[in-house]
DNA sequence: TCTGGGGTCCTAGGACCC
DNA sequence: TCTGGGGTCCTAGGACCC
């Protein structure tokens, strides 16, 4: 691993934006702005105004007056996704998604049929175009991380590759915010202490680090920064959690409309849950007050469940800790007011774990039996504990799903070289 | 740039068990 | 009754990513 550049990490450019200018002729060439409220994504063009996505819409078409502002269409961007994957597929079954518009692929064992991994970036670049008239950038290097920083460096419609003996020399003079993990808040911290580029960090001691970045995020961006990153691609992952929110602008909205509001939003998520084939253990409630504050509430059950009555009854009860605190209904909401609501189903399972499960609940039977059981739950289900959604801890056989050594351990498919 | 909506992962403290 | 170590699970909060 590594000391090959077999890892593309494939990143459609401005994506919502460039499906709406594959769409509509009128708005090729264009700045593009779309969605209405805020900014979901906008095209090169209005990039180079300032345009940024997140941006409120007011804001973004005061840089930018003469960009064309459109509302989302999420089932188109669905559909273009589904097409570009299958163009990935195309080269390799060993592809990780990310989000909608990326992902990583591993191409060692793709390399006899299509060429070196720099080739295959460029049929998969070609392809996407070809089929899907969308604008792909690629980054090529022997790990997960690196490949991403080539991809964005690529961007826009380019390739990228880390030639290998070459990654130190590409990673160091970067700035600090390209590696994963860093954003504002742990930016200014290493600047503070006069880090700026991945060099930087990479000569810094781990101890000094440690002191004001903690355990974890030093030991992590110490090793990537020192291009350490032994992550193979993971095609087997799947949703850890689902959840909906909305914000509500300035105005604290009474208590009964605000209880509606979260009903709505929990009856919605257990509709994708089941949709989904999922059910869920945690239900978590979140909450912004005025002062911007968030705060959660959230309660694990005893069993998973996709029913909607079950999810909403909990999803109500920590909404209303929220809203009342310990003086009455209401007296919280007085106080801080709330602008923004929203619900997670966490610590997922799946339905059919359980029933595949149950059978060895109730019968003594044996060890290599359950083995068996076991890698079948896992090639159906993935590494992770889908069974420990289930949680009959009190049925040793069961509980013995959730053994470290069966699911949780991460033991991704490798490709055949 | 004061902010949408969808996620992931980590931490610290407390409860509980052996 | 007190003290201790080790482990797991749950909860609340925070940082980060697209």
């Amino acid at each position: 691993m590594g000391d090959r550049a077999t890892i593309l990490h494939a990143d459609l450019d401005a994506f919502y934006a460039s499906v709406e200018q594959r769409d509509d002729p009128r708005l090729r060439n264009q700045p593009v702005i779309v969605g209405e409220g805020v900014v979901l994504a906008c095209s090169y063009e209005a990039k180079r105004c300032g345009v940024r996505s997140g941006m409120r819409g007011g804001i973004a078409r005061s840089l930018c007056p003469e960009a064309i502002t459109v509302p989302a269409r999420m089932k188109a961007y669905s559909e273009a996704s589904t097409a570009v994957f299958e163009q990935f597929h195309e080269f390799t079954p060993f592809v990780e998604p990310l989000s909608v518009d990326e992902a990583f692929l591993e191409v060692a064992g793709a390399e006899h049929i299509f060429g070196p991994a720099a080739h295959i970036a460029q049929k998969l670049k070609a392809q996407v175009l070809d089929k899907v008239g969308l604008a792909l950038s690629v980054g090529v290097a022997g790990t997960k991380f690196l490949a991403k920083v080539a991809s964005a460096q690529a961007k826009p419609d380019g390739i990228v590759v880390v030639e290998p003996g070459t990654e130190l020399a590409f990673l160091h003079p970067l700035p600090i915010e390209v590696l994963w993990g860093v954003g504002p808040v742990t930016a200014t911290k290493l600047h503070d202490h006069g880090i700026d580029t991945v060099g930087d960090l990479a000569s810094s001691g781990r101890e000094a680090l440690k002191s004001y970045l903690g355990n974890h995020t030093s030991g992590h961006l110490l090793a990537l920064a020192n291009n350490c990153d032994p992550r193979a691609i993971d095609t087997n992952r799947r949703d850890r959690s689902m959840g909906a929110q909305r914000a509500l602008g300035q105005k604290v909205r009474d208590r009964e409309e605000l209880r509606r509001e979260m009903l709505a939003l929990a009856e919605k998520v257990a509709a994708r849950l089941r949709k989904a084939q999922r059910v869920a253990r945690t239900v978590t409630v979140r909450y912004r007050t005025s002062e911007m504050r968030h705060e959660t509430r959230s309660r694990t059950l005893t069993e998973a469940t996709a029913q909607t009555d079950v999810l909403t009854a909990v999803a109500d009860e920590l909404l209303l800790d929220l809203l009342d605190g310990p003086h009455g209904p209401g007296s919280r909401l007085g106080r801080v007011g709330c602008t923004l609501i929203g619900v997670t189903y966490s610590a997922l399972g799946s339905p059919d774990a359980i029933q595949m499960a149950l059978p060895f609940a109730d019968a003594g039977r044996p060890t290599d039996e359950l083995d068996t059981m076991i890698d079948s739950i896992r090639s159906r289900w993935g590494n992770k504990a889908v069974a420990r959604a289930s949680l009959l801890d009190h049925e040793p056989e069961v509980a013995a799903l959730n053994r470290p050594t069966a699911l949780d351990s991460e033991t991704p498919e490798q490709p055949t070289t």
